[in-house]
DNA sequence: ACGATTATATGATGATTATCATATAAAAGC
DNA sequence: GCTTTTATATGATAATCATCATATAATCGT
């Protein structure tokens, strides 16, 4: 069938999509090339014309995540002043939100153990999104003007990627929320963002 | 064949050890029945004489793992002073050995993106884990005289697991060691650990 | 030494899965 | 409308894997 121009690519983008909820939920051992299919609304054959193997989708698949994870991550911050924004990243980064939603989370906080067992392709997209993250949080922090913003970053992004991952890999509820909220507050008091300097840095202007 | 008494225990105790390092490495999906026994000296069939199940050796693996672990932090902090025994264990939580070990490592570190995808008794038991974990380190904080120390136990716990699972899943070396430095120095910070603080207390006796 | 016991081995089964060769059919261009 | 192109479907193959029924053989108690 010879289908419009744009048909290939929508199917391809789709697949993708599906793909990424699948990998990110499932992880890349568990997603299925027949499965991902089947919820794009194909059967497991064509497959192969989209892509050359179930790697080169998982490498593809996680780029994308870690695109629209950028986004969105932009999207929550944009128009804040420096301080706030950096609050405000906290927020929606370390949140209930997050943890309950790994499909469309970020895939660092999602796929953290499985990186190490996966292939040189796959495992350079994921130092490529966790390169992007660490740079974006250090413009937060160069624009909040502290100290050592690089280092920095780097410390933060692990402290929130352990708040996500560790909460979300607890089963206990209860147990799950103290931690999340205790590596909440934990990240922000190492930035010295309590509402009391919030509110001030607000009104100074 | 009629062994000696101890001797099915024996080979028991040796799929245990064997499967504890698999665990770690691989994950849950990939370890496998078959290589498991052969990585301890038998042939597939006999599997099913020590577990009832795939899951059930899982299970069982990782309560194993979690108490050797125990036991090796234990050892680190062994007969320290409250302070120096939590820096000591930050270093040796923290620590580039951790991170290129993973087999005998903190199975929390190991398997936190792997915990949400298992069975209902995979994860009681990972739960009972990290509540051990976060136990020990609440004692050691409250030796050291530390305001909230539960709380602040959940947010250590956290930030210790974020720096070995992300150290671990990136390739790049050099962003690793970044990394993994970084979140300790963090850690130290927020506690109060600097070096200073650690000679004073030890000079004040 | 011998028979009973039982830990381990052999081999089979069915399920799942990635991959690919080939078939089908849809629509674009003439 | 008919041919050509090509996106998707069907179906096959081979590999991996958990599980289990049955066979084998080791040694303990006698």
């Amino acid at each position: 069938m010879r289908y419009s121009e744009t048909h290939k690519a929508e199917t391809r983008a789709k697949i993708l999509k599906v793909a990424a909820a699948q990998l990110r939920t499932g992880g890349p051992k568990k997603l299925s090339v027949s499965e991902v299919m089947q919820a794009a609304g194909l059967t497991h054959g064509g497959f192969y014309a989209h892509f050359k193997s179930k790697d080169a989708l998982l490498v593809e698949t996680l780029r994308h995540s870690f695109a629209r994870s950028r986004q969105k991550a932009m999207q929550a911050v944009e128009g804040l002043p420096p301080l706030h924004a950096l609050d405000a990243y906290i927020d929606f980064y370390v949140s209930p939100i997050h943890r309950d939603h790994p499909a469309n989370g970020c895939p660092i906080a999602a796929l953290n153990s499985d990186s190490p067992r996966q292939s040189k392709k796959f495992r350079s997209a994921y130092d490529d999104g966790v390169h992007g993250l660490t740079e974006m949080i250090c413009t937060l922090l160069q624009a909040a003007d502290y100290e050592e913003p690089a280092e920095l970053s780097r410390s933060i992004l692990s402290a929130m990627v352990g708040a996500i991952s560790l909460s979300r890999s607890v089963a206990d509820k209860k147990l799950s929320d103290d931690l999340l909220q205790a590596a909440r507050t934990g990240i922000k008091a190492r930035l010295g963002l309590t509402d009391a300097a919030l509110s001030r840095i607000a009104h100074e202007r």
